[in-house]
DNA sequence: AATGATAATGAGAAGATTTCTCATTATCAC
DNA sequence: GTGATAATGAGAAATCTTCTCATTATCATT
């Protein structure tokens, strides 16, 4: 259940924390802060977008949500499935897939030895076209 | 010569395209198009902000320099030192450190394959504290 | 070297994304 | 239920980048 979520975090469980959760879970894609923004008053609801953007962040902080930033400016947006990967982003149509390498992880881990870093993050994007008709045009 | 690089570009020699250049070629490092202006600045050259957004956009497509997107909100430019290569940032101090890794740019092109992909470009950026006693504390 | 068509520049406006402020409203421990 | 406190929403503002357009510089051609 999302409230669980929500209050764990020490955050308390207000309508548009959960109406955000709840719309990040059931979409389980990508979506940006003025994806979610639009998404929700789609469906009838009156979240501000300075809210949109304060809980995303508030999320992020308390680890239930991960932030992408992939090439385009915005932020994206997606559940912490707990378990980190990397993406592959389409440049024609914005199809993003999720991969995990154990051989670049460890690599990465090596390089970083290498030159004395202590790794916090790492963010690894692919883009390319995908395999669609429409997307390989030239 | 970074005139004759300017011209292979289609681009009239200009003394702002001259003086940017000339300073991302010095300075080796990776600038923001604030940086650039700046030292510009101090160095007592009169060239306007977009016109160091404009110039740096241009060097790009024409690939004299290339842009990273790295956390923190600004883009970054670097001389196109003709190979490609990833990075290491530190969060603590900013530094940066370059690597390429044989084996990680082989895994992709097998995931990319995978998912069916055509890749066209990436960036890997492992984030982590560097080795210097300051980026150590905590 | 002067001319002129055209490209480039610089200043400021404007666009895009994100954060901040603050008055109002909702939550929740008591 | 009450009240202390946290959260919200609207708009202002911050930040980074691009656009507009009048002015200026470049460079191929005289
Ligand atoms: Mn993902
Ligand atoms: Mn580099
Ligand atoms: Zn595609
Ligand atoms: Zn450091």
């Amino acid at each position: 259940m999302e409230n669980q979520d929500i209050k764990k975090a020490g955050l308390k469980i207000t309508l548009p924390r959960v109406k955000i959760l709840t719309l990040l879970e059931k979409h389980g894609g990508h979506l940006s802060a003025e994806d979610v923004y639009k998404i929700l008053l789609d469906e009838g609801e009156e979240i501000g977008l300075a809210t949109v953007y304060r809980v995303l962040t508030q999320f992020e902080s308390a680890g239930l949500v991960v932030r992408q930033n992939f090439e385009g400016g915005q932020s994206v947006f997606e559940i912490d499935s707990g378990t980190h990967h990397d993406h592959l982003v389409c440049i024609k149509c914005g199809k993003v897939e999720e991969f995990l390498d154990a051989t670049i992880e460890k690599r990465q881990e090596a390089i970083a030895k290498k030159f004395g870093f202590t790794i916090k993050d790492h963010a690894l994007v692919i883009y390319g076209c995908c395999d669609k008709a429409e997307c390989n045009l030239e």
